[in-house]
DNA sequence: TCACATTTGTCCGTATGTATC
DNA sequence: AGATACATACGGACAAATGTG
């Protein structure tokens, strides 16, 4: 064997047996034989089907419900249901890196500004009619619930993502949707959900407009005060804790 | 409780066992407690400090290796090592979401030269003596390799993560960690780990000159043809399977 | 409201595989 | 090669949660 040719063809670990279910769930999704919204059988039944133990089976759960791919309930008529949450483990799984990086509100804004600011030149650069209407229908269901004194914290994180479906590039959707999972759970943490959602949707509805306008420099300016902003509401919070 | 008050206080989920084992470590390993490196004591030990059965420990080691805060070995002397892998997680996760999605890679190109772009924007910016001395030791070291007939595939990767440290802010060096993590779960499927290394040295050296003249349009052009000759390179492996 | 069935959550005992010394 | 220490895996049992009749 030359030195060239030192390629490890056994990989260093052998699977371990519920690595192996795991996987075998993960490639039944992939190949759509399992559907979000299927219910996996029973564990018991599982570890009959697979010929291992119910233990087996309950490690591999873990780890495709941890990855996202499903969820679990307890209970009759329970179980574990397929799933799509990757977006969301991923931002769980970032917000702990961040935190053991210590890394800033001000370098995360930052970073989220440059990210979403590539979003929008891609929108300007190649504008999609269906991407606009759907966030013309997202501002305008978020201003009728902000009239009905409803929160519309779940709407506002959407308009983000739809800014990203618009580019047409499904990276940058992922990107994005990551992005507002940590967002989601900086909020959960300095415990900011009230009153809020007004003025977001506001800033929202006139980043729309600018977008319609072809405005781009308006935009920009918008999305970037938008975003500092949120920042500062954040770091209120976390200066005035419950 | 007037509308703008019905929080819920209670989590959805009352905390399982296991999820409590594992946030404690977490929590260990968060404020220095545990640092990277350190062996946690074996399962049997884990159950008896937290009074839980063996199978709880279990599960919340899994949660943890799952989450790339330890990674476990097995036999005499082994057990559970606290880790730094979160990037490389959240990679194959996402790595897992863009199969899903069925992203391709040209989309995935698009993005990473997009994302690469910013960081190299703010490198001109904000030059870092630093960062570029670390950039310069990584081309070196790499050319050294090549010259005596080894792969720098480790060094080369690194180089785009040094590339993202020059910029000092830490989100853009773990975004980057990501992709990197998911560019070699790419080159793991398709096999291509064969002298690739050399035609990406000089890609590398050839940008690094440019940063050090401050040719901005240069350095801009030479990253773009070196991501999309990576991404060809990608394709043609795929088209020509070992 | 009250059982009842189903399913996950947890514990224990034991056996086997695997790596280190 | 043998002893040791550890994760891995199995089976059985009961507790706790949750939906159903």
């Amino acid at each position: 064997m030359t030195s060239s040719e030192q390629n490890l063809f056994a990989p260093v670990k052998s699977k371990r047996t519920f690595e192996e279910v795991a996987d075998n769930v993960k490639e039944m999704i992939f190949n759509g034989a399992l559907q979000v919204g299927d219910r996996l059988p029973s564990e018991a039944q599982l570890a009959r089907q697979f010929e291992v133990g119910r233990q087996t089976v309950r490690e591999a759960l873990r780890q495709l419900e941890l990855s996202g791919f499903v969820s679990i309930q307890r209970g009759g008529g329970g179980g574990a249901v397929i799933n799509d949450a990757i977006s969301l483990r991923i931002g769980d799984l970032l917000s702990d890196a961040l935190r053991l990086k210590r890394v800033t509100l001000a370098e995360l804004t930052e970073a989220r500004v440059e990210i979403e600011s590539l979003v929008l030149n891609r929108l300007f650069a190649n504008p999609d009619k269906k991407g606009l209407a759907a966030l013309k229908r997202n501002v305008a269901q978020a201003q009728e619930r902000i009239k009905t004194d409803q929160k519309a914290t779940d709407l506002n994180a959407q308009f983000h993502t739809l800014l990203a479906k618009a580019t047409g590039n499904e990276v940058f959707v992922l990107v994005v949707e990551v992005i507002m999972a940590v967002h989601m759970n900086l909020l959960e943490e300095v415990g900011v959900s009230f009153l809020t959602s007004a003025k977001t949707v506001k800033a929202h509805a006139q980043l729309l407009q600018a977008i319609e306008d072809k405005d781009r420099a308006l935009a920009s300016k918008l999305l970037i005060e938008h975003l500092v902003e949120v920042k500062s509401r954040l770091i209120n919070a976390e200066k005035n804790p419950r």
